[in-house]
DNA sequence: ATAATATATGAACATATGCTCATATACGAA
DNA sequence: TTCGTATATGAGCATATGTTCATATATTAT
C-alpha cells in the first residue's frame, strides 16, 4: 500500500512513502478529527440526506442549540458544511461529499459488523 | 427523534436512517478517534506497506519509544494493529484492511487536493 | 423604534488526550 | 542466575475538547 506519490512528471517508478509532510498530516488529522465526535458525526448523518436549520438539528436530536451552532461553527471552518439563509433561518447543509462518504463507508463497516 | 431504525428482514424500501444508535455511534467515533491524532496516523501509515519493530517505529518517524508503545496499544485494543514475536521483538502490522483504506482515501484526498 | 425569533459567541468548567519520565516486565544469551 | 535488549506501563502534567450558561447579534414583523 502507498507505494506512489507525486513526484516529477518523469517519474515511473516511486518510492513508497515512509512519512507524511506536515501539512498532510495535519489536513488528515483535522479531517477525521471532525468525524471522531458522537456529536458532529449524528450531525453529519442528519445533514447527509438533506439540509436543516439549527434549531431542527438540535430538536431532533436532542442537543441544545448553543451546542449546535458550536459544532456546526466547526463543521463549517473545516468546509464540511454550508449554509444558505431564509429569513432568520439558516439551513445548513452537506458541503463535503467526499467526507460524507468516509463517513458512511465508517458507518455502514460499523452496522455491518 | 430517530424516526427510523432497524426494520424487519422482510423489508425493502427502508425510511432513512435520521439517527444512529448508540452502539453505532460509539464503534464510528472509536474508529476515527483512532485516525485524528497525527502520531497515530504516521504509524498506521508506516505500518500500511509492512510490519516494524516498535523500536523501528520509534526511530524512523522520530518518536520516543514509550509513545509509541502507548499508541501501539491504542491501536491494538481497537484492532487496528496486530503484533507477532521474534525473541525480545515485537513486528507489528496491520489488521484491518478496510480502517487502513479508509486513512489512505483521506491522505490521497488530502495530497491531492 | 420595539418585540420576537433564530442563531452565534465567549467564558467557565469538567473531562479527555498525548506526551514524558521513571520503572516494570519479558525474553534471550552467557 | 545475571545482564542486556526490547517493550509495556503508570503517574504526572500540559493542552485540547465539548458542554452549558449567559449574553450578543441578526433578521423580520409590528
Amino acid at each position: 500500500m502507498n507505494l506512489s506519490q507525486d513526484t516529477t512528471k518523469d517519474d515511473v517508478l516511486r518510492e513508497p512513502i515512509i512519512d507524511l509532510d506536515d501539512e498532510t498530516l495535519f489536513v488528515v488529522s483535522q479531517t477525521f478529527k471532525a468525524l471522531c465526535d458522537p456529536t458532529r458525526i449524528r450531525i453529519l448523518n442528519f445533514l447527509c440526506s438533506e439540509e436543516h436549520s439549527v434549531n431542527e438539528i438540535a430538536e431532533k436530536l436532542n442537543l441544545s442549540q448553543s451546542s449546535v451552532s458550536h459544532q456546526l461553527r466547526f463543521l463549517k471552518n473545516l468546509r464540511l458544511v454550508k449554509f444558505r439563509r431564509e429569513g432568520t433561518t439558516l439551513y445548513y447543509s452537506n458541503d463535503d461529499d467526499h467526507i460524507m462518504n468516509l463517513l458512511q463507508q465508517a458507518i455502514d463497516h460499523a452496522t455491518h459488523t
